[in-house]
DNA sequence: ATGAAAGCGCTAACAC
DNA sequence: GTGTTAGCGCTTTCAT
């Protein structure tokens, strides 16, 4: 997992809890353990990375003095000297969003396997946000880059391909790629859920979600959506955009004000599950037969939804497995196991009918 | 927000998104830079970090020189250089509680408005794995370190000890801190929720929670709560302890369970919103009433318990408040504005009646 | 198997 | 206001 296999941690027999009055200022260097140890600096760095052969007397002498010390090996220097940085910038809009840390977990657990190690950023859903955050990661060198969406700023885009380094973007796959891609397509996620609705016999539809100027892959699904419906001569009868609040209470709300003003619609599609769930939990209150007399669908395939009073239906974005997959290409680049660049992984997105979309006859 | 307020990311006409075939393979340097516009390269750092003065003339002469080659500063050698590194250590146990994200949010939410960046790690609550991580963090020198919880291996102590930077444990006031602390204590919140019950007059009480050997707060809640019914001569009915798996169905189940064993509980107290919720789900589901018959109370003040059919009484942890003080704290010190070390705040936790658990009279 | 010398790309501390 | 000189703590490379 770490850098240094055979480093064992300070010993805290060496360096007691309680020892030392004044706390040493300086940390230890390599020449303090090459003094402490009398061997020299070079080998003392051999034995602490395990790198050529260093002879077993000197390593435990080394390794003896090391852990006397506490000392902790300084990865700025080794980054410099090397010019190599062990870092993964991972740079999403929000930890709001339940879907970003189930993709870090994704990440996490891949690249626990190796020396790489990710660094998160924040965008706020803003570019120019995204952009500072990027020139602030990139100035770390780091060994490559996975970042939310395919939308970003000229100079973002600009930085990212001089980089040099593997870049992956993920969650959407509906648009030109900086280096390499992994995700699913909203389009089709809209797409298919669209057809889906029309198929099961649902005429009035309705919809409701987030304010989508910056949020582009909930805009991409509404424009699949739609897209569908109108190939199928339909369009959306009614509709209520909202941003930030509680997804479950602001579900609730815009549920009953869009059957208030449409009482006529008989399916609505959210843009995300926690809204629909929200929806949902008012429709079963309020008696409205779900899914007979009123069909809903969300968006994301969210644990949470297992625990409801009814199963919403929903579409699986494979998140985790995203985050799975994009560390694995920086892993692979980052190691030279991989060259080609512009590996590009579409995942197929899978509706679940729950208990909120009538099931298709078989 | 950045480092460096004045230089502007690279600029997207020079280094366009089409133009280069083969992208540069070794990044621009300072002495590229200098060279391009016949200024000094040391001259050209105190522009780039405006630092010193320097006249406008050279100043633009640098600047245009900087964003026509895409110049991206390498702060692996700025950090060696000043050994200053803007990076804060955060270490949670994972990002699958949403506890932490709601941490982080309030340290990143204060950090933005420093040239520091919070650098992220999990333990997976895993003293080792926590071992390591720290370990590794700190090779990288960071200007503070911000975790969870006050338990930590000896060598984990020692480490951070022997860092001499600020370490700011959070979440947790229970017990011994290596410097300073920021959060609620948990037996003191389980101690009121228990007070509370017992004067609202419950009197067969059963618990429900996760298996604690791992989870410190769990414990110490569930400690003080049991610490509290025992001042009152009581003690719990009956427990039920699970792992892993959706909060929500395992509080429907595993409230089914401690029901359908011991149908006399009149309150069962949850170790988290989330299994609570699933609990008061099961509850409504099933026409138990809540809360005479039955009352209820989680932990944690979770936004989502807002859109729930009832309001599941909770007590408020305070997470995006603790992010944001712990990341005060690391900030005034990393600035030199605040040389005091340990310095200790205990938030109070405040607990919500909702509508599981009966109103005290007025 | 071990060591010596020369940087990595930047900034601190001084000159001028 | 600007330039020069030394490093920061490591690793690379080349000797031995």
């Amino acid at each position: 997992m770490t850098d240094d296999p055979t480093l064992p941690p300070t010993d805290p027999a060496a360096l007691d809890d309680e020892a030392p009055a004044i706390p040493p200022r300086r940390p230890m260097t390599l020449r303090d353990v090459s003094e402490a140890s009398g061997v020299s600096e070079m080998t003392v760095s051999r034995v602490l990375r395990n790198r050529g052969d260093v002879s077993e007397t000197t390593r435990e002498k080394v390794l003896a003095a090391a852990k006397q010390l506490g000392y902790v090996p300084n990865k700025i220097a080794g980054a410099l000297a090397s010019s190599r940085v062990n870092l993964v910038a991972v740079i999403v809009p929000s930890l709001r969003n339940m879907v970003f840390p189930e993709v870090m977990s994704g990440i996490s657990e891949v690249l626990d396997d190796t020396p790489l190690q990710p660094v998160l950023g924040f965008t706020d859903y803003r570019p120019e946000k995204e952009e500072d955050v990027l020139y602030e990661m990139l100035s770390w060198r780091p060994s490559g880059v996975i970042l939310a969406g395919l939308e970003h700023s000229a100079a973002s885009r600009a930085m990212l391909k001089a980089s040099g380094i593997p870049v992956v973007e993920i969650m959407d796959t509906d648009g030109e790629a900086i280096d390499a891609v992994v995700g699913i397509s909203h389009r089709r996620a809209g797409r298919e859920t669209a057809r889906a609705i029309v198929r099961q016999g649902y005429e009035s539809i309705g919809f409701i979600g987030t304010k989508m100027p910056l949020d582009h892959r909930a805009r991409k699904r509404f424009e699949g959506f739609t897209e569908a419906l109108a190939k199928d001569g339909r369009e959306i009868v009614d509709q209520e955009f909202y941003e930030g609040g509680s997804g479950l209470l602001k579900g609730r709300e815009l549920t009953q004000k869009i059957l208030q003003r449409s009482p006529d619609l008989d399916f609505i599609y959210y843009s995300n599950d926690m809204i629909g769930a929200g929806g949902l939990l008012w429709c079963l209150e309020n008696g409205v037969g779900v899914p007979q007399r009123l069909g809903l669908a969300g968006f994301n395939g969210m644990e949470l939804l297992d625990g409801l009073p009814a199963r919403l239906a929903t579409m699986d974005a494979g998140r985790r497995e995203i985050g799975r997959a994009a560390a694995r290409i920086v892993a692979e680049r980052a190691s030279g196991a991989l060259t080609e660049t512009g590996q590009r992984l579409e995942l197929a997105p899978n509706l679940q009918y729950g208990d909120t979309l009538r099931r298709p006859k078989v």
